[in-house]
DNA sequence: GAAACTTTTCAGACAAATTTCAGCTTTTCG
DNA sequence: CGAAAAGCTGAAATTTGTCTGAAAAGTTTC
């Protein structure tokens, strides 16, 4: 997961860096507004940590200009003001989301992953999580050069799974989703699935596991790169 | 941010509308324990700015009353006396903070700003309270680098608690809204679940802890940061 | 129509969640 | 003070939900 932060209390900016690091998000620093619509116009990130106040080119600028050049990366405004005018013009500029100066470190946290749990991004026809492609047209799974095929039920499942990466899919989603609604389908059909999906995701030595919560569903837990 | 003031000397009260209009709060202003009840329930505010001493009904009792209407907005008490009863007192009755007269007014606006940082709001599909994040989709409670899977029903106790995180939650409510209206549960399952979780809560170095109300339930004592 | 694959069913193993219980500490109140 | 009530907590016991191997049943492919 890619973060570009773009702060100019160089102090800030490094804590910045340093909480984002130990999530093991991999992050790029910049201190002014024109280096930070450079860097997030070139480069591919999951999300832009933007303070108001830059050299250069202020924070709504730059949200206002990288959302006229189409790039939709999730944006998180940060601000030493509690104006309510700031914030109405953060968000009209095309920032997803904002939080003042001070803020909490878990709570910053806490909304870049809201930020970036939209993921699962379909390319043409494929499905993209981790280190993990799913061929919707042939309905193979790829991870490097490896690859095998899944059966459609299978398939069905993990497309769920894929397209809703990150977000907890339960069970009954599963069923009715992969079943049809009217169906004899039980939890356990899900769950012999489930196995032989984590078989194949082992097989393939991948990174990405299929996480359970007990008594609601299933998850794909995709290691931050 | 809308902010309550029952204060019945009205010089002060005065003083205390200007001090939060000029740093944009707006404010209702009251001078009876009667009125500061009526307009608590009535309206939707941030925070409120309760003295002890009020005609007609006291602080401690306004405070008590909205909390047995389940409300839970951040309650600030201000009194003349500095003596330790009354604090215990005060923070029995559900007040979540505490001020003697006189006071700086920075001092108050920091408390205040303490009380209202938002605490327990659902942001996204988390709540927060304190330092701690709970991540309702997966059901993991967050601090810091740290995390831990929360059972079922750990789960929704601490969700209720943090949902009402400035206000004591009755062991009853506890039972009835977790193990549902009809049930068996007793008054020990929810004590053996709240020291589950205190003992994830010591686990993740949390700064905030469950605090008892004999004969009535628990709450989250979130610490002013 | 046989081989190869997919899907369903089932049962035992397993692990996690939940309940129960007993002994202990703290608080309350006469 | 001291007894009774309320609450806390560790450990054992129980229940519940999940995992997985194997076999049976059903499909497709050639």
């Amino acid at each position: 997961m890619r973060i570009l932060i773009a702060e100019d209390e160089k102090h800030l900016a490094e804590a910045l860096g340093q909480i984002m690091t130990e999530q093991r998000y991999q992050t790029d620093v910049v201190y002014d507004g024109a280096d930070g619509l450079d860097y997030a116009l070139t480069e591919q990130y999951d999300a832009v940590v933007l303070d108001v106040m830059l050299p250069k080119l202020d924070g709504f600028e730059v949200a206002r200009r990288l959302r006229a050049a189409h790039v939709s990366t999730p944006i998180l405004m940060l601000t030493a003001r509690d104006e309510v005018p700031d914030k109405i013009n953060g968000l009209d500029c095309g920032a997803d989301d904002y939080m003042t100066k001070p803020f909490d470190s878990g709570e910053l946290l806490a909304r870049i992953r809201a930020l970036t749990r939209r993921q699962g991004e379909v390319l043409g026809n494929t499905l993209i999580a981790g280190d993990l492609t799913l061929r919707l047209d042939v309905r193979c799974l790829i991870r490097g050069d490896d690859s095998v095929r899944l059966g459609f039920k299978e398939f069905e499942v993990l497309r769920l799974l894929m397209a809703n990466c990150h977000a907890v899919v339960p069970k009954e989603d599963i069923i009715t989703k992969v079943w049809g609604l009217e169906t004899e389908a039980e939890d356990n059909n899900v769950e012999v699935y489930i196995s032989f999906l984590r078989k194949k995701l082992i097989f393939l030595g991948s990174t990405v596991t299929i996480g359970t919560v007990r008594k609601v569903g299933y998850f794909l837990e995709v290691p931050p790169v």
